[in-house]
DNA sequence: CTTGACTTTGGTGTCAGCTCTAGAGTTTAG
DNA sequence: CTAAACTCTAGAGCTGACACCAAAGTCAAG
């Protein structure tokens, strides 16, 4: 059993962020000592951890409160887990398509710009952006 | 010459939105009238415009605030402009390798969950999150 | 003249995920 | 025994890009 401070540099984390990750109900202390401590254990470690390694797969703390809820119930199998995870990817898909589509919008915005030395009251790009950057520009 | 709401319709944008974009220093009203209305012009529309097209192309509000100032310098040609651009561009693919990163290990974790029936104890993309989601797994 | 639509200012609230502060109490190292 | 390090609570502050509010003033239509 450990203080908030050594369960969180396990983690790597501050020891705010352990306390605001129980405010948010995602991780309870053990037990509390007589003065007041919050006191872990290694399964709290361990718990920590895939909050941490959730988050890095792009979770969010709701929904890595989900799959822990999903944890916690008997009745849930391996399948509710499966389906948050493929949602979850449909919704990173999506994100990347879009940002695809800003880089190709940017692609297009330097491409139209060939003489550098232009003064500004010239410059495509900005002439561009004046009026549509989402469709291909004549100029 | 017309107020605010008009401003704001015509760019489909809410005129508190103006506002905040006048309170960061984006779009000054051409003039007030006698009432104190802010009154705008059909170059403070296109500068509207400008904004709203230069945040679909991925810009914050601050480098818009930049891209704008670069229009008044007299110095500042095209180069810079570019040069924006660019920038914002490496951000930008830098991002989406980030978010291919994550689509990927939520690829493998679903990939390794074979028995959908299994019970929680035993689902593997639970498993895979307490040790590691960046490394693939032997499940 | 009244009603309703519009605008003004200044301020607060929203989202997520922390981060920091203050003031007090606790534990540990020397 | 003392000083440093640690912890507690409650709450405020931060980021970005707004949305929403109240109270008051203004303008156009009927």
């Amino acid at each position: 059993m450990f203080t908030i401070g050594k369960l969180a540099r396990q983690a790597d984390v501050s020891a705010d962020t352990v306390r605001y990750y129980e405010q948010q109900g995602l991780l309870l202390p053990v037990a509390r000592s007589a003065a007041g401590y919050r006191l872990y254990d290694g399964q709290a470690l361990r718990r920590l951890h895939f909050v941490r390694r959730a988050q890095q797969a792009g979770f969010s703390l709701a929904e890595i409160g989900e799959l822990l809820a999903l944890k916690q119930r008997d009745a849930a199998c391996c399948r509710d887990v499966r389906s948050v995870a493929l949602e979850k990817k449909l919704q990173l898909e999506h994100k990347i398509r879009l940002l695809r589509g800003l880089s190709q919008a940017l692609t297009d915005l330097i491409g139209i710009c060939h003489d550098e030395t232009r003064p500004l009251d010239q410059c495509p790009i900005l002439a561009a952006l004046e009026n549509n950057v989402a469709e291909p520009i004549q100029g």
